[in-house]
DNA sequence: TGTACATCAGTGAACGCGCGTTCACTGATGTAC
DNA sequence: TGTACATCAGTGAACGCGCGTTCACTGATGTAC
């Protein structure tokens, strides 16, 4: 353990990285502050990620896993109907837990599209929102709604998760004092249903 | 002109700030770049915005009270039950126009709120998607219900702006070739209606 | 109308700081034979 | 089972860079009398 060599220097230092982070913001995550926070010298980093949009890039991969895993430990044990609502509560949840993570994961100028890790983790996470197959009736299953259903979702749900973890929607607009902020939070998230088809209803 | 004193060299600050925000992003805006920019030395700056913070905060402002007079030229000759549409075109219209300058407005963590000029053209911005008093039937305009309406269309108006202009919608999910993206988009937004009441309808 | 003086706006040299990067290095591990 | 050697992982000193900030300054403007 105390030996010359790490063993699991990748992994300790996207923790270090993590724990900056939450701790200082995204400001303060720089190659060296990653080293320093995991007890190394500060030109290790660069073994294991190229620079510094490789060690967002990863950071930023590991957040999309688990805002995946967050919106599948909701849908567990919902029915089919209601996995929809389950997954943007996984979603919000996950902004909530982690602000400064899921941030990140949206800054795109500082993070590297390029890393296959990170394009599939993204994409892993949003195949949730979009829509299953046998979720709706097929004759209007055509694939242009589909999408138009998929960009309605993740536009409302990641909307209301940024505003949240901005503090804008509590600080912005004035909380009435007897409201109960995550009643509030669910009746916004139900709402959610009624973005689904092309037409009015 | 040529004279020792500039004269309006805080305007001439804020230009040069967007112009570098535009072409280099949000990085590259310092307080020495936008004195360079400027033709000034790098101390000027300090005299007009106290730090860096003062001068995002100042542009971030102008951002906002840009995006008021979007929202309305886009309301100016459309009756009043579709104002609500016309803000929201607005709203999508100025982020797509200024992408950088958007990010910036939701950058908080580099803003300075207690400046109550980006405080006040913020809140003045999104007065504009605050259910009006006449809009709705009065029996049913409890103030709980506005908030969470206007809760519900600045996430989903919000959201649908940062997915356009990170091109997270176009890139992330497969566009089909025969799209077209500005009726898409305009289908998007048409589905704000359906967001208010607390109801299921 | 003039004069004195305070204030404002901008200059330019200098500073210390943390950053990423380069470089020659050292110790541990894996592999060929 | 041993030995030689290549590769991998991490070190530590040194570098140049752009940054914000401080400081003494200078030129222009406004104001009191």
């Amino acid at each position: 353990m105390a030996s010359y060599h790490h063993g699991s220097l990748r992994a300790a230092l996207l923790a270090a990285a993590e724990t900056i982070l939450q701790r200082e913001g995204i400001n303060a995550l720089t190659l060296r502050a990653a080293a320093r926070e995991a007890g190394v010298s500060h030109t290790a980093p660069a073994h294991h990620f190229n620079d510094l949009a490789g060690l967002l890039s990863a950071l930023a991969a590991l957040g999309f896993s688990r805002l995946h895993d967050f919106a599948r430990a909701e849908a567990g044990n919902v029915e089919i109907p209601d996995q929809l609502l389950a997954h943007a509560r996984g979603y919000i949840a996950f902004a909530r837990a982690h602000p400064e993570l899921f941030k990140l994961m949206f800054r795109s100028e500082r993070l590297d599209w390029d890393h296959p890790d990170l394009a599939s983790a993204a994409a892993h996470a949003y195949s949730l929102l979009t829509p299953a197959a046998g979720e709706r009736p097929a004759h209007i299953g055509h694939s242009q709604d589909a999408l138009a259903d998929t960009m309605a979702r993740w536009s409302y749900v990641h909307g209301l998760a940024m505003l949240l973890i901005d503090g804008r929607l509590s600080a912005g607009v004035s909380m009435s004092p007897g409201a109960d902020e995550d009643t509030l939070i669910a009746d916004l998230i139900k709402r959610l249903q009624r973005l689904d088809g092309r037409g009015h209803r």
